[in-house]
Order: C-alpha cells, then sequence, then structure tokens
RNA sequence: GCGCAUGUGGCGUAAUUGGUAGCCGUGCCAGACUUAGGAUCUGGUGCCGAAAGGCGUGGGGGUUCGAGUCCCUCCAUGCGCACCA
C-alpha cells in the first residue's frame, strides 16, 4: 500500500481544472497572437453579419445572464465561419448614458473615466469567455472619432423632409425648390397648428431669412419645437415616452411630470406607416412585432366636423366607426382642448370652471391610478349630427385625450364601453343603432350587427357601412378619410452633459447646421455635472462653450442615448473611416444584419430609432437596405436563484429551513456563492460579513444547515448574482458556454442554477478520453471506422447544423453528449472519426477543439479547417422496429425491411401472436401501415 | 380589459411533416471501487399497481385509424399596452 496517494491527473494530461487553463489561456493568446478573428472584405467570398446588442458597461459588470446572447451569437458566427462565410462578428459599447452621469454627481469621477474603467473590466471579462469578435472593430459611442458620424447623420436628418407623395425622405434644397417655385399647395405643414398654413410661391418669396427658417423647421426630419416633454425634476432631465412607466421615471422611478420646453424632435411620425409595413419582411417574433405595432398604434377612420347649434364653431372628431353616425347621443372634448372655454355656456361655466380645476390638479400617476373613475362636466352647448339634424350635448371629459386624434370624440354608448358608462352615470339617453345585439346594460363594439335607425346606412352591416358612410362624409364636404396613430414624435434632447452635443449653432434663436469640416463638436470638459437649474443641463453651466461668439450660441442639451446605438451596426463595417460614415462598397459588401440578438427590453426605443435612422439613410441615397436587422433573436432572461438563512428573531442564531417553523424567523438571503445546492457553508457564512462571525446554527438532523429559495431577477442587493469569472475558474469557458447553451431555448426565460454544470463538464471530459488513453497519452488511430461510427458521427453532423440554423442550441448539446456516449461505448479513436468530430463541437467548445486540433497535428487553427460534409447515406436505414398499435395503442414491436410491401407487412403482423391475443381472433376493421413510422390495426 | 407568448417527470428540458411521449442532463435509489469522499464506474428511475394492466403532455370538449403537435373553450403564468375614439 503507497501511504501517499495520488489523484490520477496528477499523472496525466487529464481534462483537469490545472489544464484547462493552461489550454484556455493558450488558446486565447493563440488567437490575439494569429489574429484569426480579423475580418476584410472580400468580394469572391458569401458574406455574414452576426451582431450582438452592445452592452452599456455598467459598473456591476457581467454576470452569467450577459454571456448567454454572446455566446449563441458567437457559435453561429464560428459556425458560418466553419461553413465557408466571411463573417463580421463586431461588438463594442454602448458607452454614454445616464449612470456614469448619476455617478459622477455622487462620487466625482468623471464620467468619461469611469466609463473607460468600466469598458475595461467588461472587455477582461468577455475576453475570458473565448469570444471570435474582430476587436479592430470596436466602437464607443463616447469616442469623438465615432460621435462626429452620430452627429453628421443627425445633421443629414436636420436636412431633410418627408414627401408625402412618394414616402420617402429628401433634401431640404428639393423642398426650398418646391416652396419658391409653387409654394406649399401640394405640399401642407405637417404641423396643423402652425401660424402659417399656405402660402404661393410668391409670398415665399416676401418672407424673411427667418421665417423661412421656422417654415422648413416645421418640414425637418430633426426639428426643434416647444412641446410637452415629460419633465423629471429629480433626475432633472427630459425623458422619451417610453422612459416613462406608469407616470414614473424607469430609471429611479422618479415622477413624472408634462411641461412646454424647446426640444430637438425626430419626426418618426411621418415613418409609421413604413415602420408597420417593414415589419411584415423582417424576422422578429411575434411578441416583438407586436410591442412594434402597438406602440405605433395605427388606426384607420375619418375626421369629420360637427356644427354647433349656436355660433360658427365647429368640432372636428377623429373617429373609426363612422358608421355609427346615428348613434351619436353625446360629444366629448379633452378638457384641455381649446374650444371649451368659447363654447361654454354662461349658466354651466361654473360647473365648466371646477372640472378644469379638478383635473388641473391631478397629476399624471393620479390620472393612470384611477382610469376606471368617470369625470366629466356638460358645457352647455349643443352639436347637431349632421345627418340628422340632432341636437347632441357637448360634455368635457378626461378620458378623452387632447394628444390623441383631434381631441373630441363622438359619443356612441350602445357601441363603446366607455361611452356608455359615460352615459349611464350622467344619465344621457342611449339611442340604440343595433337592435337586439343591444342589451340595454351592455355596450356592445360589434361589426357585425345590421343597422337600424340609421338613415341612409339602415340594413348594412356595420363593418361594410363604414366606407359608404366615409364616402357620404366626404361628399357632403364635412369631413376626410383620416389615419391616426399612437405614436408621437420622438424627443431627441436630454438635459445631461454624457452624450453626444448637438452639431448646431444658434444665430437670431434658429439653428444651424455646422461645418462637416468643424465636426465632431466635442464635449467640453467639467467636473461640475448637475443640472443648471434652470431646466437646463450641466452644459448651460459653461458660459464660454455655450456663447463662443457674440451672435451666435450653442445648445445645452445632448443626445439621448438611443443616438449612437441607433447607427452603430453600420459604422462596424468601416470603423476607422475618417471621410465617411462607412463607405459605400462596405455597406453595399456587409450590408443587413443577417442576426441580430438582445434583450426584448430594447423592443420599442432602439430597434425602432435604428429602423428609422436606416430608413432615412437609405433614402438619402447612402443605403441599399431600409430594414437593418433580417433576423432579431430576443434572448431569455436569466434569473437569480436567491438563498435564504433563518435567523431566530432577537438572536444570532440561524435555523435550518426543514425545522424553522418550530421558531419565530426572520427570513434573511444570504450569498449564493457560500451555499452548495441548498445546503450552507456555515464557516463561509461567518466569515462572510462581520455581524455573523459569531453566529450559531440549529441543523438538519443530517447536521446540514439547508437554506430556501427563490427565483427572482438576478441583482447585487439579492446576493444572488454569479459571475462568469468564477465558473471559468472552476470549469473553464468551454464548460461555461455549453452550460449556458445546454440550460434551454435561447428565448426561455431560465433560472440559473449550477447544479447541472457538472454534467456538462464530465461531457466535456468523457469527449477528451476518446482521444486519450487511461494515462493521457494522444492515442488516435489510423483505423478505418466501422459503419456505427460514422453512423454517429454524421447523425450528429446533420443535428449540429439543423440546429444552428434554427437558433436550437440546446439540442445541439445534447447530441454532442449523445455521440460522444456512443463512441465511448464503442471504444471508437479513430482519425476519421474525431478529427471531423472536433469541427463540429470547435463553434461550441472553441479552446478544446482547437487544443485537440493541434494534437491531430494541425498547424492551422480549427476556425479554418471546413465543416464536415453530411453524407446522407451512411444514416439510411434498411430496416425499422414498427411499432405494432392496437386501436392506438402500442403492443408490440415487429422488425421488417423498409421496402417491404404492404400487403406482406399486413400479413406478417396479423398473423403475429400480439395481434391475435389483442384482437381477440375479431377480424380488423382497418389496418393503415405508415412506412418507417408505425402500424396501426383498428379492430 | 385588450394583444402576444408559454404550460410535458422532483428539476432544466427533448420529441424537425399529426405516427412508439419523456431523448440529454440533473436529482434521487441501488450496487462496485475505496483512505466513508462534493471523486469515478455500473444499473434503475413519469404516476398508480405485487403483477397483469391502467393512467398520463394545465382542465374540458372536438377532428382523426392515430393529437404534446390541429380546432373550440376554459384556467394559470410571463411580457407588452392600457381611457388611443
Amino acid at each position: 500500500m503507497p501511504l501517499i496517494c495520488f489523484s490520477i491527473s496528477d499523472f496525466m494530461a487529464d481534462y483537469s481544472k490545472e489544464e484547462i487553463k493552461r489550454i484556455e489561456e493558450k488558446w486565447r493568446n493563440e488567437w490575439a497572437k494569429r489574429g484569426i478573428y480579423k475580418v476584410e472584405e472580400v468580394q469572391s467570398k458569401p458574406k455574414y453579419y452576426v451582431l450582438d446588442m452592445f452592452p452599456y458597461p455598467s459598473g456591476a459588470g457581467l454576470h452569467v445572464g450577459h454571456p448567454l446572447g454572446y455566446i449563441a451569437s458567437d457559435v453561429i458566427a464560428r459556425f458560418k465561419r466553419l461553413k465557408g462565410y466571411n463573417v463580421l462578428h463586431p461588438m463594442g459599447f454602448d458607452a454614454f448614458g445616464l449612470p456614469a452621469e448619476q455617478y459622477a454627481i455622487e462620487h466625482g469621477v468623471h464620467p468619461a473615466a469611469s466609463t473607460r474603467a468600466n469598458i475595461e473590466n467588461f472587455k477582461s471579462q468577455l475576453g475570458k469567455i473565448g469570444f471570435c469578435y474582430d476587436w479592430s472593430r470596436e466602437v464607443q459611442t463616447c469616442d469623438p472619432h465615432y460621435y462626429k458620424w452620430t452627429q453628421w447623420i443627425f445633421l443629414q436628418i436636420f436636412d431633410s423632409w418627408f414627401n408625402r407623395k412618394n414616402k420617402k425622405a429628401e433634401r431640404i434644397t428639393t423642398l426650398t425648390w418646391i416652396f419658391e417655385n409653387e409654394g406649399n399647395a401640394e405640399h401642407p405643414v405637417p404641423n396643423s397648428k402652425f401660424e402659417i398654413q399656405n402660402f404661393t410661391a410668391a409670398e415665399w418669396k416676401t418672407f424673411t431669412q427667418k421665417q423661412r427658417q421656422e417654415i422648413l423647421m416645421q418640414y425637418r426630419l430633426a426639428y426643434l419645437a416647444y412641446t410637452d416633454v415629460n419633465w423629471c425634476e429629480a433626475l432633472g432631465t427630459v425623458l422619451a415616452n417610453d422612459e416613462v412607466i406608469n407616470g414614473v421615471s424607469y430609471r429611479g422611478g422618479f415622477p413624472v411630470v408634462k411641461r412646454q420646453m424647446q426640444q430637438w424632435n425626430l419626426r418618426i411620425t411621418e415613418y409609421a406607416d413604413r415602420l408597420l409595413k417593414g415589419l411584415d419582411e423582417i424576422d422578429f417574433s411575434d411578441s416583438m412585432k407586436e410591442i412594434q405595432r402597438n406602440w405605433i398604434g395605427k388606426s384607420v377612420g375619418c375626421e369629420l366636423d360637427f356644427s354647433l347649434s349656436h355660433g360658427e364653431a365647429k368640432i372636428r372628431v377623429f373617429t373609426t366607426r363612422p358608421d355609427t353616425i346615428f348613434g351619436v347621443d353625446f360629444m366629448v372634448l379633452a378638457p384641455e382642448h381649446e374650444l371649451v372655454k368659447q363654447i361654454t355656456t354662461s349658466s354651466q361655466a361654473g360647473e365648466v370652471e371646477k372640472y378644469l380645476n379638478y383635473v388641473a390638479g391631478r397629476s399624471e400617476i393620479d390620472r393612470m391610478a384611477e382610469v376606471k373613475k368617470i369625470t366629466g362636466a356638460f358645457t352647455g352647448a349643443y352639436a347637431v349630427n349632421p345627418f340628422n339634424g340632432k341636437k347632441i350635448p357637448v360634455w368635457i371629459s378626461e378620458y378623452v385625450l387632447a394628444g390623441y386624434g383631434t381631441g373630441a370624440i363622438m359619443a356612441v354608448p350602445c357601441g363603446d364601453e366607455r361611452d356608455h358608462k359615460f352615459a349611464k352615470h350622467f344619465n344621457i339617453s342611449v339611442t340604440n343603432i343595433i337592435g337586439s345585439h343591444y342589451t340595454g346594460t351592455e355596450a356592445n363594439p360589434t361589426k357585425e350587427a345590421t343597422l337600424e335607425n340609421s338613415g341612409f346606412l339602415n340594413g348594412m352591416v356595420m363593418h361594410k357601412a363604414i366606407d359608404v358612410a366615409i364616402d357620404e362624409i366626404e361628399k357632403k364636404g364635412i369631413g376626410k378619410r383620416q389615419v391616426n396613430y399612437k405614436m408621437r414624435d420622438a424627443g431627441w434632447s436630454r438635459q445631461r452633459y454624457w452624450g453626444e452635443p448637438f452639431p448646431v449653432v444658434y444665430r437670431d434663436d434658429m439653428p444651424y447646421p455646422m461645418n462637416e469640416t468643424e465636426l465632431p463638436l466635442t464635449l467640453p470638459d467639467t467636473d461640475n455635472f448637475k443640472s443648471s437649474g434652470n431646466g437646463e443641463g450641466p452644459l448651460a453651466n459653461l458660459k464660454d462653450w455655450i456663447h463662443f461668439s457674440d451672435n451666435a450660441k450653442r445648445d445645452s442639451n445632448t443626445m439621448p442615448t438611443h443616438a449612437g446605438a441607433a447607427w452603430y451596426f453600420l459604422r462596424y463595417m468601416d470603423p476607422h473611416n475618417t471621410k465617411e460614415f462607412a463607405s459605400k462598397e462596405k455597406l453595399n459588401y456587409w450590408n443587413q444584419v443577417d442576426v441580430y440578438i438582445g434583450g426584448s427590453e430594447h423592443a420599442v426605443a432602439h430597434l425602432l430609432y435604428s429602423r428609422l435612422w436606416t430608413k432615412i439613410l437609405h433614402d438619402l441615397g447612402y443605403l441599399n437596405f431600409d430594414e437593418p436587422f433580417k433576423k432579431l433573436i430576443n434572448q431569455g432572461k436569466i434569473t437569480g436563484d436567491s438563498r435564504f438563512v433563518y435567523r431566530v428573531r432577537g438572536t444570532n442564531t440561524f435555523v435550518s429551513y426543514g425545522i424553522k417553523d418550530q421558531h419565530e424567523t426572520d427570513a434573511l438571503r444570504t450569498d449564493v456563492n457560500i451555499v452548495n445546492g441548498l445546503e450552507l457553508d456555515t464557516e463561509a457564512f461567518k466569515k462572510w460579513k462581520p455581524d455573523f462571525a459569531n453566529a450559531e446554527f440549529i441543523l438538519e438532523e443530517d447536521g446540514k444547515y439547508i437554506c430556501g429559495s427563490a427565483i427572482e431577477k438576478m441583482s447585487k442587493s439579492y446576493f444572488n448574482v454569479v459571475n462568469p469569472d468564477d465558473i471559468i475558474d472552476k470549469y473553464g469557458a468551454d464548460t461555461l458556454r455549453l452550460y449556458e447553451m445546454f440550460l434551454g431555448p435561447l428565448e426561455a426565460s431560465k433560472p440559473w442554477s449550477t447544479s447541472g454544470i457538472d454534467g456538462v463538464y464530465k461531457f466535456l471530459r468523457r469527449f477528451w478520453n476518446l482521444y486519450h488513453d487511461a494515462n493521457g497519452n494522444f492515442i488516435v488511430s489510423n483505423e478505418e471506422p466501422t459503419r456505427d461510427e460514422l453512423k454517429a458521427l454524421h447523425r450528429l453532423i446533420k443535428k449540429v447544423e439543423y440546429d444552428v440554423e434554427h437558433y436550437s442550441f440546446n439540442t445541439s448539446v445534447s447530441e454532442f453528449m449523445i455521440c460522444a456516449n456512443e463512441l465511448s461505448s464503442l471504444k471508437c479513436n479513430k482519425r476519421l472519426i474525431l478529427e471531423p468530430l472536433a469541427i463540429t463541437l470547435a463553434a461550441y467548445a472553441p479552446h478544446i477543439a482547437d487544443e485537440l486540433w493541434q494534437k491531430l497535428g494541425h498547424e492551422d487553427c480549427i476556425l479554418n479547417a471546413t465543416f464536415p460534409a453530411l453524407n446522407e447515406e451512411l444514416l439510411k436505414e434498411n430496416a425499422f422496429e414498427y411499432p405494432i398499435s392496437i386501436n392506438g395503442k402500442v403492443r408490440a414491436k415487429m422488425n421488417f425491411a423498409l421496402d417491404m410491401p404492404k400487403a406482406d407487412m399486413e400479413k406478417l403482423v396479423l398473423a403475429s401472436e400480439a395481434v391475435q391475443k389483442w384482437s381477440d381472433g375479431k377480424p380488423p376493421k382497418k389496418v393503415i401501415i405508415v412506412p418507417g413510422k408505425i402500424v396501426n390495426i383498428v379492430v
């Protein structure tokens, strides 16, 4: 008996922790040294563009949830390269943004410095996972070399207008030409509230420079306007609609109020229809498309004017249901509607005043919270139904929104639930135009009813009457067909420091673009990041910078973080170009992103803005495609799996989960990293926090301390964050990569649990052992493989190809395991199997694959090999074991040649013992034989 | 409330065209080896039942020789929108 025992790994090149570390570091260095991830445009090769949503480099670093999508895209990129594609797979950083600025205010660290440090940290973490990014193409949105072009694109948008005739962006010069020659008759002002609505060519020529600029501003795709914005006092900034959730800020949850401010806006509403139509030709998930459609919120109907019984004023409403015109029992204006004061009768003035005060005193949050509450006031005025002359009372109510449609509605209580509730609440009588479809107690929004009490529409089915009604309305000249969108123009100014400055100068209060040669307008340095207090951002404090000349000033706002992200996928194609944002040649070559992987939280903002910028650049002739992302995959969130300990109240004693009910306890979260499965490492717990140094434990009968658990979001404050660095340290990057893919379908959300990772690690060791003997010697033979061995290999090849094309990575991992299990039990160590086998694994576990590839005698990296060709012949079977089912239940199995005639099979099956037994000797009613699948006998 | 997605063993999941439900992994059980070990190997493991057999993919119904898969309906969970006329 030896006195000292060695583990087997001490003697040989086992796939041990030390060996893994050695192999993985070696190959990461080797890849960098050889520069194998650098790609160039090669016209003769087919391209493939695999993109990750670039991260915001937060101070917290990566947790195991972040790499999920990156690993999937890395597998795709490597696989496509092995298949002969020229693959663009870049990475960069969305480096402007609010958190760095908040951090600067709180800790006095310049955003540039903290951002730089965070990026370093991210890159080091990403580097350990073995991604095949071409880092020479890295972009950082806060880099002046990058944001020069963000500013440049902004100026192109500023210099554009949307021609509704051909539904395309065009240069402002085409618009001025039109104005000079024909006035604006053919191209009405998009903003119907602007004081000048119509002008002739002659009038245009009489306008002053400033007037002309003001008019052009109404058309520009990037324009300045006083708009109702979401002002967040606590953050000292304006927020976009998508940054406001239920009346509070998305970040921080601070109250948000409406406020008028002069802001840059993008006229995204002009593109609403194209953004909607574009969804039909791109491959996004249904829910993603649905979210975008919802956000755009297209509704088709008509605008229609109602005269009042007294006075000249007309109330214009928008309705999608003009077919219900004879069911209008009252009208409702938004409280903010401009006609309210004008039409209110003196007898109702008090009541209306009271209601307006009530509305004014309500915050956005109140309104959101009490959606169901019915409130309103009668103005005393009556409108007249243009078709039957009926007098209809005009009310005001919060439930009509000033910002949508015309801010006024015709209320049809028998067909609209809200109108019905309002009518009942205020005792307004309800006209029934849909007969038995209306019960009197509840509105019925059907479009299928046959109309009654409806004049010229009587007897028509409602959905058919819609067009007839609009035609009649247009014929009478009281309204027209109209499309409305929920989506508003995008606010593009932020009262913030850490963003792109607007590349414009103001003269006489009008903005003028800077010359291209003056770009970038760099962000001035400062150490004061607090807002200047008057609704302007920190840049307003820098008086010399703002008032850089006597008669010109700069904009104190910066662009939102969406700006840099709206086009970064284009810059990757030509990241060092100093003359253009990217050369036409390269843009044409790399073209659309073939696969884009990222989180679903960017559904509306980022994805809509990048689609918009792509469409504008396309219209202006810079791109030959107008959708940026051909396919989008949203990886699921990885949630945390928290662990709880139970402290007996008022003591420092902790009781195990199974017996905690015998005590009065408080549940405390503990660090998941000191818990193995559910068992707490009590010594580590004592060291974890000083408070627990003297903790005592009441253990289970088996002497273990068992924790409680809960699935919740992965967050530092829950102590449930798992850092990929720790997993790599313990198991290696290949195991991490495989395990994250093995967890389940990419798009599904799933909790992170480390149990199960051993299975993946064991697989890799078994895989390694196919190439090595029990002593760790490399023992690949040159023998001819058997048919079974070839079959195992080719089944894997087929599966991996299918799975990557279908983004089903978990199933590939399981197939790798099946194949390795099979080859192990066949004791296969043959080069003709193991060489292609290494290539199939290379996309998933690149380090081990390259090591084995080298041991197989190759000088070049495995990524430059060719993915093995599938030989379907090897997978063909000549016989099949048929399940024999009787009345749908499998009762026996019988082996038949696949080419056996059905009649012969039927004879043999019917004669079989099992069939005799189960059919009770009765003759079969029907025999179904599906070759290669099943035999079913009906008795 | 409306829209979209999802529901399969103790757990993560698989089933590509409607054709043997539960592959792969984990966990658990038993065994081997052993320095009693968070190692390795072997076997078992959907549920009920001693077995024969029966039941089984959120519930109910339908189409079909045959349904996890298609249709209807209900329920649960997640996400999105939320007075949008």
